[in-house]
DNA sequence: GCATGTCAAGTTGTG
DNA sequence: CACAACTTGACATGC
């Protein structure tokens, strides 16, 4: 049974989250700095709980929380913690809250820090800002019962080789918070399911498998053979495995191909997927909308079949355009 | 009010 | 070597 999530955001819903400039809270003194983020904190906890129940009222079984949850807490400038903000107890009891609506529900919540948060990095001041920005989202996750914090492999640098030998590395020092909720997705430039398969392995993490950027940075996986070797580093840990989809907001070769349309193109719906046991988190812009549509789609059954691995390997990019006009 | 430029953070690719 | 692109909505500022 496919659980579709939402991710941040809403389109029409009337659901917010705020957050604040470093450049504003410069300006402040440190009692006045805590007090803003403090009252962002908790509208965004409030938020989040109306975003749980919406989700609940609305079969959506999976949410993704925006990395500036606790804006700019870890800007070494301004940074903070929960234990320093006025609203604290009230802002801890919302967590816990959102932590007993999501088990009670069944809803699963995930992290997927910015792309600057990266691990395998040459430069030493890279990581340990990328480690510090784990650690707050470990923790929040702790106390809200998040399972996945999604990250990618980073930069080529000198190899991928050896970056992926300096993420292990950097893995290894971060908390066991952080570490087991850690999960690397293949990404759109640079490291595919193939590239991060074995890494996955060897630290035990599982792989985000994300639809869209396997179709821009093919490795010559099928969708079918790439899901079912993510599926069991998912299996290892326990956990239901994540995939990621979206469609491309331009026709493939009709311009760049990654920026994320409204909604999901039926056709990019792996029929693969649909009696699996996973959560496929829906990247449109549209947002709960395209969850929506998303749903019917799935529940209709007959939506168009799904041209699974027409855009990968088998059909060069340049015959993409023509293929998908039927 | 409304429009426009800006936003902590990294990396790659182009000129 | 410098700088734009990537991607993106909300913030911040200026009129």
């Amino acid at each position: 049974m496919i659980r579709l999530g939402l991710c941040c955001i809403f389109r029409e819903e009337p659901i917010r989250f705020r957050t604040i400039t470093v450049q504003t809270l410069r300006k402040l003194p440190r009692v006045a700095q805590l007090d803003r983020v403090s009252e962002i904190c908790l509208d965004n906890s409030k938020s989040l709980l109306a975003a749980l129940t919406f989700a609940h009222k609305n079969s959506i079984g999976a949410f993704r929380i925006l990395s500036p949850f606790m804006p700019r807490c870890t800007h070494p400038e301004v940074a903070y913690t929960l234990a320093d903000l006025p609203d604290r107890l009230a802002i801890t009891a919302h967590l816990a809250q959102a932590n007993d609506f999501r088990t009670t529900h069944d809803i699963r919540l995930s992290f997927h820090p910015d792309q600057f948060i990266i691990l395998s990095s040459p430069n030493p001041e890279v990581v340990v800002n990328s480690c510090r920005e784990l650690e707050y989202q470990g923790l929040l996750a702790e106390q809200l019962g998040a399972d996945t914090i999604t990250i990618h492999g980073g930069g080529k640098y000198d190899s991928k080789s050896a970056a992926l030998a300096r993420f292990a590395d950097n893995f290894g020092k971060i908390s066991s918070l952080a570490q087991q909720r850690l999960a690397l997705e293949n990404d759109d430039r640079i490291y595919t399911v193939r590239d991060l398969l074995p890494v996955c392995r060897e630290l035990n993490i599982p792989l985000v498998y994300d639809l869209h950027h396997h179709r821009c940075n093919p490795d010559g996986l099928s969708v079918a053979e790439a899901t079912s070797l993510v599926i069991p580093t998912w299996e290892k840990v326990g956990r239901e495995p994540y995939f990621h989809v979206s469609s491309p907001r331009h026709p493939w070769g009709s311009g760049p191909p990654r920026p994320h349309a409204d909604y999901i193109d039926p056709t990019d719906f792996p029929e693969c997927w649909k009696d699996l046991r996973a959560t496929v988190d829906v990247e449109a812009k549209a947002k709960e909308l395209a969850v929506f549509r998303l749903q019917d789609m799935l529940s209709d059954g007959n939506y168009p079949a799904c041209a699974d691995d027409c855009r990968l390997g088998r059909i060069k990019r340049e015959d993409q355009g023509s293929h998908l006009k039927n």
